[in-house]
DNA sequence: TTGTATGCGTTATCAT
DNA sequence: ATGATAACGCATACAA
């Protein structure tokens, strides 16, 4: 491994002098700093992160925590859009991404201490079980920490805009002429109740009664249980007109029961999804659903951490709300 | 922060001491080694990665290089399952993971630089361009690499066993009638020529006859061109009575092209697909598929990277086959 | 403009 | 059994 004391011997000057001149630094004769790097250059020399992060406190490198509590983490298309999107904006601003977990090995931690540990600048807190202690630690602790779709008091938050996503969705398939609406949601979180609520008070405004069996509870990203509601939804002695998934993933699981049961999509039966991942636009007939907008909530993730990391000064706490998108779809029939 | 510093200060002992007492070393006192673990404990304290890489040499942390050519990168479900069975793996064994990348920010650095900049034990290179003069510099460095679905001289990888794949999925179709069978591939790389090969060998050995023009070219994970693909073989004079699909994904885009054509699956066209992701079992038809050992190969590959780390002298480069698995599915209609 | 000295937190060597 | 000291690679305050 070449140094920075290669460098200082081929070139004559001291260790202090080449340092400055690799880092641009204004008190270093234009010449000799040219020599400098082209040697440097010439060696192959590379920083080494590790000795720079333990010399200036600051690592440039981000934490992401994935810790899924449905199940799967990654490896729904949503959270690695995400995952993907904060990959992208970080490595532009200079940072590396770490995950964040714990029990590393042997050495059992928690997630603050996981971050300590590899001494993260910073954290993005995604897909998280929110009410873990573990969590709360690391969302209230000194470390610099933007959550997804969550609020810890003076902390940034990016939010998918779920009560207007739903309330887009709602007024969709009411100006379809629907008015018997039967919503699926997931696993009760902060995120399912805005998402009920706007329901309920779009359908309230609209002049939608919606029947208390009509509202069945299932889990994110899992098409049994999202299947096990339709088939309860159907036994009812008065069926909805269209029925909402927690996700469109979950869809999958409806559409396979709607089948069963002889239910041409959107003939006998209207759906909407939810999250617009790319599948649902490539499914025939293709899903109406709301698109939230995973790539900018990634970008902006990255950015307003880095943004808290380099100007803790200036910075303050925010709710950023990011819009997602109507995607009209084939499965929402026109009726009445 | 509390470091290693505040404990010899807290027990009146030596930094020496308390470095060894903390990693268990034989050379101390028991007392004294309990007195100090509990000290360190009472004060929080945490080992810093950073301090500890610097002065060993060992970073106990592995990049992953997921440079998709194709485009999504982790985006798609075969590689969100390998990376997240790589990062659990990784993690068992004591190790983070950290994304290499090209470009940090500012500095334009490639692969390999990448690597050394944060010190990374070890690379594990999955979804790349093998051919990228950037991968094989890193690839063929004294960093130790692991490479999935493709081998370089001397080095360790982990295959999926595509021939294999290929032939088994040839022969369920055989068996159940089909003699006319199509194949759309994606990008010629190493794993499509193997494909290619194993479909076409298998074929001639059951005496199946190939038309040139049943083979047609699309790209991987992009249902459009497969769709495209699907048109040229549904315009031929002598339609195929069984397309085989890239991988799963793709095959959605066939499958809107065949409902467009009044076509219905697998009545009036049977299909398979390639990778078995949880998606496709989840569609009705249950799509008819081979199902790669993602996590098998993810975890194979953390493995046998921190073998190597950890075991330099004996350890040997191997190339790990890993066997996947048919999932018949309902999209191959027994005829004839 | 350049160089000297120091320390970030840790581990390892070698005395004591 | 314990401690003093050095070193990993780098950046910086300060002296020259």
């Amino acid at each position: 491994m070449v140094t920075i004391t290669d460098i200082s011997k081929a070139c004559g000057v001291s260790r202090a002098t080449v340092s400055k001149a690799l880092n641009g630094a204004p008190d270093v004769a234009p010449k000799t700093a040219e020599r400098i790097r082209a040697k440097a250059k010439a060696l192959g020399y590379l920083p080494n992160a590790t000795a720079r992060a333990l010399k200036m406190g600051r690592s440039y490198n981000i934490g992401v925590l994935f810790s899924d509590p449905t199940g799967g983490g990654i490896s729904h298309e949503y959270f690695s859009q995400i995952l993907e999107s904060v990959k992208a904006e970080a490595e532009r601003l200079g940072y590396d991404i770490t995950f964040i977990s714990k029990d590393l090995g042997a050495m059992s931690m928690d997630y603050y201490e996981h971050a300590k540990y590899r001494s993260c600048d910073g954290v993005v807190i995604a897909s998280a079980d929110f009410a873990d202690p573990a969590i709360v630690r690391l969302a209230t602790s000194e470390i610099p920490t933007v959550t997804l779709d969550y609020s810890f008091d003076s902390r940034t938050s990016i939010l998918s805009d779920n009560v207007r996503g739903m309330d887009a969705l709602v007024r969709f398939v009411y100006e379809n002429g629907h008015r018997r609406l039967a919503f699926i949601h997931g696993e009760i979180t902060s995120v399912t109740q805005k998402r009920i609520a706007s329901f309920k008070k779009t359908c309230a405004a609209l002049g939608i009664t919606v029947p208390p069996e009509y509202i069945r509870p299932a889990i994110y990203h899992d098409p049994r249980s999202s299947g096990l509601a339709t088939r309860a939804l159907l036994a009812l002695p008065e069926r909805p007109t269209c029925i909402f998934y927690p996700d469109d993933l979950s869809f999958l699981g409806g559409m396979s029961e709607l089948e069963k049961n002889g239910l041409s999509i959107p003939k006998d039966m209207s759906v909407v999804g939810y999250d617009g991942i790319p599948l649902s636009q490539v499914l025939r007939p293709r899903l109406s659903t709301y698109r939230q907008g995973a790539e900018t909530i990634g970008r902006e993730a990255a950015r307003s951490l880095v943004d808290q990391i380099e100007h803790p000064d200036t910075w303050l706490p925010q709710q950023i709300t990011v819009e997602g998108e109507l995607l009209p779809g084939d499965t929402v029939r026109k009726i009445g």
